[in-house]
RNA sequence: GCCUCAGUAGCUCAGCUGGUUAGAGCGGCGGACUGUUAAUCCGUAGGUCAUAGGUUCAAGUCCUAUCUGAGGCGCCA
């Protein structure tokens, strides 16, 4: 294959270039007036254009310039004589890589809804849509790793099949490789995992936070970033059986650190899109206005995309506790004349009306949730001092809630006394044999200690503004959906 | 898992209270067009109305079941 010149790199200094005799290869976007072809390469949102005289390219293959067919052109770059771009590509020779018969080829030069390019994954990628959303997606999470490296943070790997059943965070997937339909069993009758590959039950991970915690108690800074899954039967448009979590974990943080570290995050991760993909979120942003328009006003948007990312960045997250929040709710307008579907109550968690009457209605501004009834709340996090107004007990637990997503982050201080561990255990039935180890930690070398999980989609959600968590992942696992 | 809505041409949709041969735009195909920018213009072919039953003289339209999709809720990241 010879060189190619990416199209990007094209565009963004063309002036050096013209004169230049280049080869560019990418898929045909438009074909206008048997001339003009409109080519992408997916470096950027840019198309470069290729002119073509008929009486230099051979029929056969001009007929084969159709939308999405992969060519490769050879010709001088031109200052462009047209009005729509600054440079264009003087074809000597085209050469089709893949034709894509129009005839069968299920993509069209037009708005398509989210829902059909869904059932062509393997296609969508090629729309402007969907390439600005996954070059987005790298972006931040190219970001993750920079912020944390740059921050003094080790990258840390925890494992995906965890023999542990008390992460608490919800159903599991097994891994096994005994024949499920005639599996090996005990003399009671049960299915007998010593048979099986760990000799033993064994999950994929919901969580890689108990195991991180062994990094912080080591090497004082970490976070993991790796795939997470959970067997819940959510069907959300902000719920994945599979997706990608980030978990920070550190040592000698208390949870007023780590609410620190939580936003300074979040606005690390968008300021690096604001300042490196304006191009794909002037695009996204314009998709939304588009989309927006034949919405009665109250159904939009109360700001542009890149006006929300602006507004977040530029502004303090609000900071409440749970029991602040109960008594915003009481006294709010919806919950007085009884809007809420749900009652609130001191002890009972809050609803997704609630938390989004908190950051949509009331503040207007992501919100931090903290100190939450230890009822309703995981095991090891940190039981609190009891405190005046707070009609029960609580703990350092926060989340962090976005506008029109929800629960973004959701973290701990965690609980280092050991006492206090293995009576909250005991309390919520997670058996102490299985985490021995989680234990040894507080009872070695232990240290005051706090982290969160940012849910990775639920942030290139937020950042580009797509309303279905299916649209940020290119291959979406969904109750009922493994295709791809 | 629960609730609601939807499934008509390749795509997006119209088809009023059941009543002749099922419509449009875009896309496709054929043609015109060598400075276009969602190109434009002329012509043309596409449909077991999701599937299976049922009601009726008559069903795209009403009823039942199933499948698929969307939105909301719960679970959470």
């Amino acid at each position: 294959m010879s060189k190619r010149t990416e199209i990007q790199t094209i565009l963004e200094d063309f002036k050096p270039r013209v004169g230049q005799e280049l080869t560019v290869m990418g898929w045909v976007r438009a074909f206008r007036s048997n001339r003009f072809i409109a080519l992408n390469d997916g470096t950027s949102m840019g198309t470069l254009q290729v002119v073509v005289d008929f009486e230099q390219i051979p029929e056969d293959v001009l007929k084969q310039i159709s939308f999405h067919a992969c060519i490769k052109a050879t010709g001088k770059l031109v200052e462009s004589q047209g009005a729509g771009q600054d440079v264009e590509l003087l074809a000597d020779t085209v050469e089709i890589l893949g034709a894509a018969n129009p005839e069968e080829y299920p993509m069209q030069p037009k708005v398509q809804s989210l829902e059909f390019l869904r059932e062509k994954a393997h296609f969508r990628m090629r729309t402007n849509t969907f390439s600005a959303v996954f070059r987005i997606r790298h972006g931040i999470a190219y970001a993750v790793h920079k912020y944390y490296n740059d921050n003094g943070y080790f990258y840390m790997h925890t494992p995906i099949i965890t023999g542990s059943d008390a992460e608490g965070a919800g159903e599991m997937f097994r891994v096994t490789n005994l024949d499920i339909s005639n599996p090996p069993r005990t003399e009671e009758g049960e299915v007998d995992f010593k048979e099986d590959f760990f000799e033993k039950p064994t999950n994929l991970t919901v969580s890689g936070q108990l195991q991180a915690e062994i990094g912080a108690l080591a090497l004082g800074k970490v976070y993991t970033f790796g795939p997470t899954f959970r067997a819940e039967n959510s069907n959300t448009s902000r719920h994945l059986a599979e997706f990608w979590m980030i978990e920070p974990e550190v040592a000698f943080y208390d949870i007023f650190d780590n609410m620190d570290l939580a936003e300074d995050f979040c606005k690390y991760l968008i300021n690096h899109i604001l300042e490196n993909y304006s191009a794909e979120l002037e695009f996204l942003d314009q998709r939304i206005q588009n989309l927006e328009k034949n919405m009665p006003k109250n159904e939009r948007r109360a700001m542009g995309l890149i006006e929300t990312l602006r507004f977040v960045v530029d502004n303090d997250f609000e900071r409440i506790t749970y029991t602040d929040a109960v008594n915003i709710l009481r006294n709010s307008k919806p919950y007085k004349k009884g809007k809420f579907e749900y009652d609130v109550e001191w002890g009972k968690d809050l609803q997704a009306e609630h938390e989004r009457y908190l950051v949509e209605k009331k503040f207007q501004k992501p919100v931090i949730v903290r100190d939450y009834p230890a009822s309703i709340k995981a095991f090891y996090m940190r039981m609190n001092d009891e405190q005046e107004g707070v009609p029960g007990k609580t703990v350092a637990a926060m989340d962090v809630l976005f506008p029109g997503i929800g629960e973004v982050i959701g973290g701990s201080q965690r609980e280092e006394r050991l006492d206090v561990l293995k009576t909250r255990m005991a309390d919520m039935n997670v058996h102490e044999e299985e985490l021995w180890w989680y234990l040894e930690l507080r009872k070695f070398g232990g240290a005051p200690h706090a982290g969160f999980g940012l849910g990775f989609e639920r942030m290139v959600q937020f950042i580009t503004g797509m309303g279905n968590i299916r649209d940020v992942i290119a291959f979406p696992r969904t109750p009922g959906n493994a295709e791809f």
